[in-house]
DNA sequence: TTCCGACAGTGGGGTCGCAAT
DNA sequence: ATTGCGACCCCACTATCGGAA
């Protein structure tokens, strides 16, 4: 199959809005390349807009300068998998000059607007309004088979590409197959979010509350005495992590495939998100870093023990056996039906510097990969009034508009105003057209795509925590920031100052 | 006819490892 | 030594479509 195919699909894919005409387009392409022989898992990931190598070592400085476009395409979907390969490996041999020959190589022989593609194909900004779920049905429908068959194999198996070629070759005797494999990770379970515990409790039913730790999500999966651990988006982090290892390796199981959090701690108390990130995401000496800095493992979830499949069986009896398999290693937890009690233990959580709960329904089972309902995650909201320093002109749908702004505290001594960040969450398409009109109305001068103004306006930000910043001025940003609502009601010598934001560090 | 679940888009801060400067 | 880049941890929120109620 020509890639020029691919690409008119996600061509026609991007000018609809209608998700069942994206399904029609997506499904008439997968099966085109089925009946032609050309490789499904490949142009699975490419409809999807998914790199099959998920990595190659080049983001849009290495593409910044391309060769002159090829005046007619010519290039076929495995050859262009194959060049793909080819860089990533360069990359991981760290020479840059033939990674970048490579580059040019590949790119020369595509026409304009498959030099395009290939662009967000690698920096994985499709962006033509078809991802997982669309694709998902899109595979349903091209091979004729349940979308819910289809889901079921996409979450065991942790990606589309090669359900998609199952399907398409096999149906759904083929999809069936797809089973829960020990040593092969799957899609984790992700959880909704509610304002406050008594809206996570629904009708007087029972539920469970987790402690809600602000670490790293882990994957963990022992199979006679081989374990493997998997970050959320599937990475293989088992060589950084000894003692996780260790701990999984001495549970009192043959086979087991569970779902926790990793977290560093010191005195009992949990340190600080980017204390346990850095450690995670540090490759250096295991030994060393395993004695400097320990992580503690939690989990809260059992998906397979012995030879059993655990993901349809309700969430209570899941618990059941995880505490018998790993009782020292159970994350702290409250079942109850009782409100205020709940409400007491989320207090006591946050006392003991977690970062709230997660209210879990006992008979759901583990949807793995979605969003539902099943989960939902409750954490507590700071708010500062601050005042808009600058602003940059939105990129996709918020061309045109003035959207992420760039947010100052007051220094009590100095009166000076410091920077804390950004934020571009929250707004409304008014709120964007409103503050369009009043920041150009603000402007003093423009820097690139950044619009500066005189620091007149006051807005009210909502915001999960601080932390340490070696970017910003004052020495703390703020994590998660969003706006609530600009505020008229306020003079910028009464907002919020630098110190009380350094006091919740 | 209205409601609501799921999804895609639009970006945020921090850190590590590596190559080039 | 420092800087720039790519990769990957943590993420919130709104608009929209289309099936459910």
């Amino acid at each position: 199959m020509q890639l020029a195919r691919v690409i008119a699909t996600s061509a026609a894919v991007a000018a609809t809005r209608s998700r069942n005409e994206k399904v029609a387009a997506l499904s008439a392409t997968l099966r085109e390349a089925a009946e032609s022989g050309a490789p499904v898992e490949v142009v699975t990931d490419y409809l999807a807009g998914v790199l099959p190598q998920r990595r190659i070592g080049v983001g849009w400085r290495g593409m910044a300068q391309l060769p002159e476009p090829a005046d007619s395409p010519s290039l076929l979907v495995t050859e262009v998998d194959a060049a793909l390969t080819a860089i990533g490996v360069l990359s991981g041999q760290g020479s840059t000059a033939q990674r970048g020959t490579a580059v040019a190589d590949l790119f020369g022989r595509a026409t304009v607007d498959e030099q395009a593609w290939l662009r967000g194909l690698i920096t994985g900004e499709m962006r033509q309004g078809a991802g997982d779920g669309v694709i998902l049905k899109a595979i349903a429908v091209a091979a004729e088979v349940d979308e819910a068959a289809v889901r079921r194999a996409v979450m065991l198996a942790g990606f589309a590409g090669p359900v998609a070629a199952a399907a398409l070759s096999g149906g759904s005797a083929a999809l069936d197959e797809v089973q829960l494999e020990v040593g092969r990770p799957l899609r984790p379970m992700l959880a909704g979010s509610a304002p406050d515990v008594a809206t996570a409790l629904v009708d007087g039913d029972e539920v469970a509350l987790d402690s809600k730790l602000d670490g790293i999500r882990i994957q963990a999966h022992l199979d006679h005495g081989v374990v493997r651990l998997f970050t959320r988006t599937l990475d293989d982090v088992t060589d950084r992590l000894p003692e996780v290892v260790d701990a999984v390796t001495a549970l009192s199981a043959e086979t087991a495939v569970l779902d926790g959090e990793l977290i560093a701690e010191a005195d009992g108390r949990p340190q600080p998100f980017q204390v346990t990130g850095s450690r995670t995401m540090s490759s250096a000496d295991p030994a060393r870093l395993r004695s400097e800095i320990p992580l503690s493992t939690y989990f809260f979830d059992l998906l397979h023990l012995d030879g059993r499949d655990l993901v349809d069986a309700p969430a209570r009896e899941r618990w059941r056996l995880l505490s018998a398999v790993a009782p020292a290693h159970v994350v702290p937890r409250l079942l109850t039906s009782e409100v205020a009690e709940a409400e007491q233990f989320f207090a006591d959580r946050l006392a003991a510097g977690h970062e709230g709960v997660v209210v879990k329904d006992p008979q759901a089972p583990y949807a793995a990969g979605r969003r539902g309902a099943g989960w939902v995650k409750v954490k507590p909201r700071h708010t500062l009034d601050l005042v808009v320093l600058a602003v940059e002109w939105g990129s996709g749908r918020r061309r045109g508009w003035l959207s992420n702004i760039h947010l100052g505290a007051r220094d009590a001594e100095t009166g000076e105003l410091v920077m804390l960040g950004k934020t571009f969450k929250g707004m409304t398409d008014e709120m964007l057209a409103w503050q369009t009109e009043r920041f150009l109305g603000l402007e003093t001068h423009r820097e690139g795509h950044v619009v500066f103004v005189r620091p007149e306006q006051v807005v009210e930000i909502a915001f999960d925590g601080v932390q340490r910043s070696s970017r910003y001025p004052g020495g703390v940003a703020l994590r998660f920031a969003r706006v609530l609502r600009y505020r008229d009601d306020k003079p910028v010598g009464e907002i919020d100052t630098v110190g009380q934001v350094r006091g919740l560090l």
